[in-house]
DNA sequence: TAGATTGTTAATCGATTAACAATC
DNA sequence: TAGATTGTTAATCGATTAACAATC
């Protein structure tokens, strides 16, 4: 792989900073700015635009508005991106109703759930029999999925997905997914994000031998 | 900062491998073993664990049990920890019914919102108006606090919780939070996490072009 | 004992940052 | 022009991995 997450993580943020400061009125902007605005080097922020051969002029710094035209090239953004989701339990529901998805150009067309009592096909988003989740899959050619089931049904779930044609997954169950070479898995684990504030708020607190003691 | 966030996080890992494996009857595990259950190399573990004076026996591999003890006891996991979550939108919401937190020592117990007609003392969990937020806060003595507002929302409600006492914030809101010196903030970023997806299975599709073309 | 596994040190790898020549 | 900013190369930094002595 040519470029690793965090570049294009920073890439979509990039995005997000820009949008700000077009809204503001700016037009232009420098790499040092842009930098600030995100949170990292400017050199960060040139080698980044470099790697992806995005120019700006050696003294004016970088339209705002052609390099949101080539970030959002880049990222996919240039075309409404159909999603499904698996699972209609808390999480799924939210994210089915999640209405800050339609402005980055981000749609859930549906909703899938293994019990019947949860379908209901005439919501804004339909939720489906996860039986009828392959044919509609293939018919809308969809390529992202969403898991938001118990962790148990995550790998059936993922592996019915890979099946029906996805490629990419947004897996926000606790559990590791096996999966072809050809598709890639991201992972959203709240339990994990959250252990890990508490654990830095309790290393805050600690005098500050976080090192190494020997038991 | 002596250990870095991504070494926490698999420590999170380790601890719930070990209790599948417990689960399943193992006593003891390799770090071999361990590594592959994980989805990192051996190396990895063991100087992780030594990183934290953890050691096992240079034969027989980690005794679970123990090593379980004091993964919880370093991630905090031995006392309950209060969560308050601001924002009772769609997000905030699942966030305060979510049944995975309880079994991970996680009490969310009180919710917060401006709008007087989402609040509602008597639920399971109880959402109060957000002019509460520094009284409750303060007498319960939390430290841990998740932000599920709109983003431009966010730091003014940070600043709050920052005000109250709060010293690990969990972000849902798409902004970058200024905060200080001693506290520490987390970010869950739903949209950049599918932009992520997106990228990657475009890119998986695309030949393999990905390198600087030079505009 | 011989074999296997830990704990730790050294080597490698990749990502970030600094520096600076090119140039507007 | 002089000053400022880009684009890129080289240096630094940190994290991961490999290797291996210690030892059960």
């Amino acid at each position: 792989m040519v470029t690793s997450k965090n570049c294009i993580i920073r890439l979509s943020r990039y995005k997000n900073a820009l949008y700000r400061l077009l809204s503001l009125g700016f037009l232009k902007v420098f790499s040092e700015t842009l930098a600030d605005e995100v949170g990292v080097t400017a050199s960060q922020v040139r080698k980044d635009f470099s790697l992806f051969g995005i120019s700006g002029n050696k003294k004016g710094g970088y339209q705002i508005e052609a390099l949101l035209n080539k970030l959002s090239s880049i990222l996919g953004k240039d075309k409404l991106q159909k999603v499904i989701v698996v699972g209609s339990g808390h999480i799924g529901t939210a994210l089915m109703k999640y209405k800050g998805f339609e402005k980055e150009g981000i749609k859930i067309t549906a909703g899938f759930d293994i019990d019947p009592a949860k379908c209901n096909k005439s919501g804004t988003v339909p939720v489906l029999p996860i039986g009828e989740l392959k044919d509609f899959v293939k018919n809308d050619a969809i390529k992202i999925g969403i898991i938001a089931t118990p962790d148990i049904a995550a790998q059936q779930v993922a592996d019915l997905m890979f099946e029906a044609g996805i490629k990419g997954i947004l897996n926000f169950a606790p559990i590791r997914i096996k999966s072809p070479q050809d598709s890639i898995v991201n992972y959203v684990n709240l339990e994990l994000e959250l252990e890990n504030v508490i654990y830095f708020v309790n290393a805050l607190n600690k005098p500050l031998s976080l090192s190494k003691d020997s038991a």
